[in-house]
DNA sequence: CTTCGCTTGTGATCATGTGCACGACCGGAG
DNA sequence: CTCCGGTCGTGCACATGATCACAAGCGAAG
């Protein structure tokens, strides 16, 4: 392969973390190199997709063994930019937004709450899970001082383009969003959402449609959202 | 178009829910028709998509007019199922589940939470957000009684495939995943999931790929997913 | 009744993603 | 050194999805 001139497509972008998470099981079994069928099986996707995803990252695989598991680990971690942590910080400190906070999940992934904020001056001061909760005003020296690479949006859906607009003015340029709403973002600025109605709503459409006619509707597996 | 020869698409199901937000907010501004255009950019894709999309559901448009709101928001909640309601399981009591049960806009949106199950004794008889919790061995019962259509899994990861087994047993055959883990379901059954992690994972890459070289790494929308 | 502007519905084309099949290559055995 | 079972890397064909472009059809105006 010429180095180099791999543009890792979208779809397998979203596959690698469940890679990565499964290489991180084999770490912890002690076992120390992998076939693409073993990876698939425990990747739930099928062998072929799997030495394809993994050849854009580079030759790391040795034909008739397998691949090395830490070394792919490793590879895939700093494709992955998982090699230093990102400051995350949280916008709204309500409902979701605590309950995200009080999880700790993420800071063991590499993501660390760096700080909450919101626009309710009832809940600045306020301390969740460690963290403090200051004004969203602050928001630009915050970020620059925390180094803040991502933020979440867990404002009511009212507030979500306003907010996104002052992620984007405080340089924040990468964006997860669980507010019910579209909003834009420009170029420069990665957005993704998550939207669990909206996941209900997709169950509900095949569930319905398997209670309706009993035809095949495909058993769905959830794609990855390139997505 | 020939009746009944249309399978919808996988792409197109999981925008489906967007648009129908989009038109609800539409009835609420009082607003008769809309063109595809606008409702394009109401929610986020290009016009031409629209069109393709609904032609799904059938020819409901008007041309030279557009769509009458009312008329298709009603055709697309009876294709999406939504003409009656989900009662949903939520399954694991913690942080998640309780933060899931505590949020009104699921019941808002059609989708109930009608019981909590735990395998922690300790767990079982609190009241939740009005909803008692029970324990995971009642789940058949419950499920029958209730008429519980999905299910929701915020347990530990360990503990998924069993909860999801358990789930598809008691005759559940929709379910969300919230734990970061691969699970395997019988054919017959809707799997999706929401994994937070990977979804920072996601936008560490694109952020990291942006920082080391400052070439086009396209600003990355959110697919849905089929995901 | 005819014309005209507007918007839909859809065939055609292009882009992306998936899966198969097989040659290339490795390591160990004889 | 040669053979051989095993696994990767990838070219190719197929499936799905996105986008374009335009004829068809509607309603209003004259
Ligand atoms: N709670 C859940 O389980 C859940 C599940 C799915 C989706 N959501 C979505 O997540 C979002 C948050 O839900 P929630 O239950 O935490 O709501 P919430 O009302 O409890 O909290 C919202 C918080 O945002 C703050 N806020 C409002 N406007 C703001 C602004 N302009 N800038 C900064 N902060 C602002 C409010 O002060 C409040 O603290 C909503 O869009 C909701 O639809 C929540
Ligand atoms: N809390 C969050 O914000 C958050 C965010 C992202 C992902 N998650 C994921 O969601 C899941 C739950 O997270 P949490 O913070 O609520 O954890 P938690 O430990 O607070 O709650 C887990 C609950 O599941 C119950 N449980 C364990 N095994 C069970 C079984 N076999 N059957 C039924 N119930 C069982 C436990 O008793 C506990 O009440 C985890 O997989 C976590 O990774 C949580």
């Amino acid at each position: 392969m010429v180095d180099r001139i791999r543009r890792i497509p979208e779809a397998t972008v979203a596959r690698l973390p469940v890679y990565l998470r499964s290489l991180a099981e084999l770490v912890d079994e002690k076992i120390a190199t992998v076939s693409s069928e073993r990876l698939a099986e425990m990747a739930g996707v099928n062998a072929a997709k799997v030495r394809k995803d993994l050849s854009y990252l580079g030759s790391y695989g040795t034909r008739g063994v397998g691949y090395d598991v830490e070394y792919l680990l490793f590879q895939m971690s700093r494709e992955l930019g998982l090699t230093h942590d990102w400051p995350v910080a949280i916008v709204g400190a309500g409902n979701l937004g605590q309950a995200l906070a009080n999880y700790g999940g993420f800071t063991q992934r590499g993501f660390p709450v760096a700080v909450l904020v919101d626009a309710d001056a009832s809940k600045v001061g306020q301390i969740i899970h460690g963290v403090r909760v200051h004004h969203i005003d602050e928001l630009p020296e915050l970020s620059a001082t925390l180094g803040i690479g991502i933020g979440i949006i867990a404002t009511p859906a009212s507030a979500a383009q306003d907010v996104a607009d002052r992620l984007v003015a405080a340089g924040v340029a990468s964006i997860l969003n669980f507010a019910p709403a579209v909003i834009s973002v420009p170029d420069g600025t990665s957005l993704r959402k998550v939207d669990l109605a909206l996941e209900l709503q997709i169950l509900s459409f095949y569930q319905e449609h398997r209670d309706l006619e009993s035809d095949g509707a495909p058993p769905h597996q959830a794609p990855l959202a390139p997505g």
